[in-house]
RNA sequence: GCCCCCAUCGUCUAGGGGACCAGGACGUGGCCCUUUCAAGGCCAAGACCGGGGUUCGAAUCCCCGUGGGGGCACCA
């Protein structure tokens, strides 16, 4: 596909909100739009909406901001418009309707009368006698014109496909390659519900072939009725899309689909399939494409690493894996941490001032910002970490615990005393820059006999509250001379107090 | 039960008849660097599901098992 110049492809996004968001839906909107852009051709998004009890407005609103986020906008769609419009299934009713009768004409489906009952009871039978469970045809056998009559005289229907009841269908997949079953194994399914409203597998092809897409790109549940569409196609004589069944993702242990238990029990870890959670957890939209483009492609035998557009150059069809993938958590850190890394510092900053003013850092100064985020670049696999790791930088007192500022092989004495000719050192000290105060503080710790770690670790007890933080002598010249100062006191108080 | 798909380290994967005593990444362990924690560098352990075939030669092709997954709605 990248290796020579294809033609503009038209794929297509078409999820059905009537839930959140989540991780496999990414991945498809992320190839379609893959190969939209590579192709120069358009990424388009359909609302498959014709279930209108199952539809949620807020899954919709979700799903929207999610594909945003991911850096995934739709050439054509909601909200957006585009020559083929509407975009939600649920306004093209009509257009499904028209089609099906127009397969009824051709002799390709056939109006089907029998009550839920009556289909309920066969099914019953069937799976008594140990059947695969099926329509029994009693429909099909119909005389057309007397079906035609029952319609006109408003008896309710649906529509069924007639599938042919010999040979067998082929289909080619581009992963698999083809694709065949025996037609007998397949049914005579309903196209059009009583209600009027077209089901997902004519209307999906008839908007598919409307809307000119030349890729199909999603999940491979849709491989047992990857026949049927083909025969729909093929029934209305149209150029059938290249077919791609994506590999479904299992959960970490790689036993199982993901449940609404596994997803509950990830969110204790930190982590969520759901991609607004993601967001809120604070991994990058980079990460979460690079790492989620990875499962199931590949590029070479060790490239891991891609921004968008290096994705846009380098993906492929042809590299896709068919096989099911766990998902694997650690290896999102690890891809979170790589692209944090990789951003320049303004822009990483702009990032973290969202977590840190929700957690209640109000007033956060650009200029301090600024110098903290280089401080917490490297040490932060999260967004939502830099404020464990950079949190005193703009708090206006620490409060560490006594016995962290009591050092290796101290006395609370010892330490109190290490602190006050620290003070005693930093007030003397013309300004706090991290090359001075070093020095400073390695003579002194040489002065007290006690290793650099020592007295170290106790001063960064004293200035961050906590016993991990950035390299000490650079936070303490984004803190400031005063409020280091302040807290060393501070810290004696808190030792002698102890000691009285 | 029936149908379909899949099968390389714990996980994601490279490999598509000889280049493979199987390469990379995550994770794990160790070392180096180091004021803590990271980052970074180096090293280590770790896999071709089983059985038949085809072939001079099979991780690679075929068949059968087995295992895993998906589907069997007037959902998508």
């Amino acid at each position: 596909m990248s290796t020579h110049a294809a033609k503009p492809a038209r794929t297509r996004f078409a999820p059905s909100p009537t839930g959140r968001t989540h991780l496999g839906g990414g991945r498809t909107a992320l190839y379609d739009f893959l190969v939209a852009r590579q192709t120069g051709g358009q990424f388009i998004l359909r609302i498959e909406d014709t279930d209108r009890k199952r539809y949620s407005p807020d899954s919709e609103r979700e799903l929207f901001e999610s594909l945003r986020w991911l850096g995934l906008q739709w050439d054509e769609g909601p909200e957006v418009g585009g020559p083929h419009a509407p975009y939600h299934q649920s306004q093209r009713k009509d257009i499904y309707l028209e089609h099906a009768h127009l397969l009824v004409e051709m002799g390709h489906a056939y109006f089907c009368f029998c009550s839920l009952e009556r289909l309920e009871r066969i099914r019953q039978e069937q799976q008594r006698r140990k059947e695969p469970p099926r329509y029994d045809g009693t429909c099909r056998r119909l005389d057309p014109d007397e079906a035609a009559r029952r319609v006109a005289a408003g008896e309710r229907h649906v529509i069924r496909f007639k599938m042919p009841q010999e040979g067998s269908t082929t289909g080619v997949d581009r992963l698999r390659g083809e694709i065949t079953v025996e037609n007998r194994n397949l049914d005579d399914y309903i196209i059009v519900k009583s209600d009027g409203w077209a089901l997902y597998h004519l209307a999906a092809m008839v908007d598919d072939h409307l809307m000119e897409i030349t890729h199909v790109i999603r999940g491979s549940e849709w491989l047992p009725t990857f026949p049927l569409h083909v025969h729909i196609i093929r029934a209305f004589g149209w150029e059938e899309p290249d077919w791609v069944h994506l590999s479904i993702f299992l959960k970490p242990s790689g036993k199982g689909k993901m449940s609404k238990r596994d997803t509950a029990d990830l969110m204790k870890d930190g982590f969520s399939i759901y991609l607004t959670d993601l967001r809120d957890l604070g991994y990058l939209p980079e990460a979460v494409v690079n790492w989620t483009a990875l499962m199931g492609w590949s590029y070479d035998d060790r490239t891991e690493f891609f921004s968008m557009p290096e994705l846009i150059e380098k993906f492929s069809l042809d590299r896709l894996n068919p096989s099911p993938a766990a998902i694997n958590f650690s290896k999102l850190d690890h891809f979170n941490g790589l692209h944090i890394r990789k951003l320049p510092a303004p822009d990483l900053a702009a990032r973290l001032r969202p977590f840190f003013e929700k957690a209640g850092y109000h007033k956060i100064d650009e200029d301090k910002l600024l110098k903290v985020t280089p401080l917490v670049q490297p040490r932060i696999v999260t967004l939502e970490d830099a404020l464990v790791m950079g949190g005193f930088f703009f708090e206006e007192e620490v409060y560490p615990n006594l016995v962290d500022l009591v050092g290796d092989n101290m006395t609370p004495a010892d330490s109190a005393a290490a602190l006050r000719r620290a003070e005693q050192i930093l007030t003397g000290l013309p300004e706090l820059r991290r090359e001075s105060s070093e020095e400073a503080f390695r003579a002194l710790a040489e002065e007290l006999d006690l290793s650099a770690g020592q007295l170290f670790g106790i001063l960064r007890v004293a200035v961050t509250g906590k016993t991990v933080s950035p390299p000490l002598f650079e936070s303490m010249g984004v803190i400031g001379k005063d409020t280091v100062v302040r807290r060393i006191r501070n810290a004696i108080d808190l030792l002698e107090n102890y000691a009285a």
